[in-house]
DNA sequence: TTATAATAGTTACATCTGTAACTAGTTGCA
DNA sequence: TGCAACTAGTTACAGATGTAACTATTATAA
């Protein structure tokens, strides 16, 4: 029995690896990028314009609503945010009478964060909105293709990880 | 026959719409940003750390392999990208003398855009290295899974440009 | 024609973000 | 102890990006 050609491993566009046929618009980086950059304008409404808030201020909000006193460095780790951005978002909604820092008293270094009840307030007004939004987007697939999507979404995820690891550049 | 709970819409999340309950990283556009922003890293290598290219240029780059002669504008509209990063990402490309800008003779506004030799090498190198991280990246998912991905992908797509428009803001 | 509006592209300014350097405080260990 | 290494958080600087203003050119229409 002569051997078939080998299966094409995921895509059969490797087939032919001629660069001047590579389509920007169907390489999956650019149109996890573009959906991605389509969704966070939409969603930046709720946060951005009604309330002011940057999109790292909006997930400090979104992450302390839940969990009351992270330290900043929970909250890097909780939102896959960086370090500086979180220290800038945590300075300005201070300031702005949403956020309280409390030194922590076993290690002066940390600083414990809370909602005050102005940041609660405004944790209420914009979940609803976030999630309003989110059905928006989601009425374009039945059940059990939000769970598809989520499920492959994930594992995508997981092996873009992966991917990134290894050399840790 | 008492009636049942309605169907919740899409998610059964919104059936408690506590606020308390919101959890960020089970909220699509949260997901959606750190699979695009992971996927973007691990490709980031292939065109800013060999290449010495930001995302923009590498999609003027990639775009204009496939297709020459276009102008900013038509760059812009294939790339979803802003007008002012393409006229940025153009001029720097051009002295780097990986593009050739040439005037149209029609309208002298618009500037022809072309790769040089070198522009096509370069492009020649990065689009290999792309695909074989697309690749990698989607050898986590079966052929079928890849293939329902994208549909998803594009539905939700559809989806939120069109939650985009109405408004306007 | 000629004045007005629209378009292609650039430049100026403000904002956001990341890397690196810095301060302050803690841990480990000789 | 006390000194080196580490960690939490901030600040300084540089790069990327968007909004608005600007120049140059073309289209519209009175």
């Amino acid at each position: 029995m002569t051997k078939r050609a080998p299966l094409a491993p995921k895509h059969n566009r490797k087939d032919a690896p001629e660069a001047q046929d590579f389509a920007l618009e169907t390489f999956l980086p650019y149109r996890l990028s573009l959906l991605s950059n389509t969704v966070s304008e939409g969603i930046a409404v709720a946060y951005r314009d009604v309330h002011d808030l940057s999109l790292t201020e909006w997930r400090v909000v979104a992450i302390l609503g839940r969990f009351p006193d992270l330290t900043a460095t929970d909250i890097m780790a909780r939102g896959a945010l960086d370090k500086v951005p979180v220290s800038r978002a945590v300075a300005r909604l201070e300031e702005r009478g949403l956020v309280r820092r409390k030194a922590d008293s076993e290690d002066r270094r940390r600083l414990t964060l809370r909602l005050t009840p102005g940041g609660v307030r405004l944790f209420n007004a914009v979940v609803p909105e976030a999630l309003a939004y989110e059905d928006r987007l989601l009425s374009a697939l039945a059940p059990e293709e939000i769970h598809q999507f989520e499920h492959l979404l994930d594992r995508l995820l997981a092996s873009a990880r992966a991917l990134n690891e290894p050399g840790r550049r």
